[in-house]
DNA sequence: GTTGAAATTTACCCCAT
DNA sequence: ATGGGGTAAATTTCAAC
């Protein structure tokens, strides 16, 4: 994988895509100035280079049936660099678990869990998360509301 | 809008759509056996309804910039609604701050923030998060390493 | 850029209920 | 009559040259 330089055009473009995941390559292409081709070149570098890991269709998650969205706060017993691993490799088996963000701190992980209710999610909870190996405390907070749930990272309007 | 609800079909037109937002409407079609313009509709139908809320692509946080995602847990001085409803106004200003989740217990926000480097971020959190009106305290952890991020909800496969 | 191939979209028809 | 799927044709987009 190669160093990334990204011009201008490019990070309009990126800018673009993360607004709207399906605009087609032509409407693409008149926005930053270009025409079709060279734009969709730059879109396939990009997806190449890994600047573009992907596109998703965000979901209502209650359309598909999960109502509640959980955060977990977990902390291990060890912290050698095979725990954490092992930590990791276990919450990756686990499909509701949809984050997972190792912390510096007291807390050692930070996951977003998703459940259709709270006996689906404690029944995770329970079974795969504080019997698990090496982890010493879960403390989980039930999100009430989201108010912003913005994709990605904010990109410099031109 | 409607009462949701959908069929086996649809569900699977959601988990491919949130597996890969570009999937062409012919080979979305395909894949759920249906001919191309009443894949169309029910894709149209999806959105309208919100069970599709847009498309994303996914873009690495690194190529624009943005080195490091803290997770802010705040906690208020009123709870009162309005106040709630305050602070929600206030971080849907601030770019940086990607999500901003209510939960229960003694935390009443999480965010998740999304910076250039440690400079920028301090200059996030001390002029418009810890000096807001109301704000009691914020705790801050900097993620070291994401080992999960995957979109949306499980989606039953079929 | 240009052009042949493919996908999208609209309109219309059919079938089942 | 209504709703969902299929067929066909026009337009747009894609991708190779």
């Amino acid at each position: 994988m190669e160093k990334m330089r990204f011009d201008d055009i490019d990070v309009r473009i990126l800018g673009l895509l993360q607004d709207n995941g399906r605009m087609t390559n032509v409407e693409l292409a008149e926005r930053v100035g270009l025409t079709a081709p060279p734009c969709l070149r730059r879109v396939r570098a990009l997806e190449l280079q890994g600047a573009i890991n992907g596109y998703h269709a965000a979901l209502d998650p209650g359309a598909l049936g999960y109502n509640l969205t959980v955060f977990a706060m977990v902390s291990l017993k060890s912290q050698a660099e095979s725990d954490l691993r092992a930590f990791e490799a276990l919450v990756a088996t686990i499909p509701e678990v949809r984050e997972c963000h190792m912390l510096n701190g007291e807390i050692d992980f930070i996951l977003k869990i998703v459940a259709p209710d709270l006996q689906s999610f404690q029944q995770i909870l329970t079974t795969k998360l504080t019997t698990a190996p090496n982890v010493e405390h879960v403390k989980t907070s039930l999100t009430i509301r989201t108010s912003k749930a913005l994709p990605g990272v904010p990109v410099p309007e031109m």
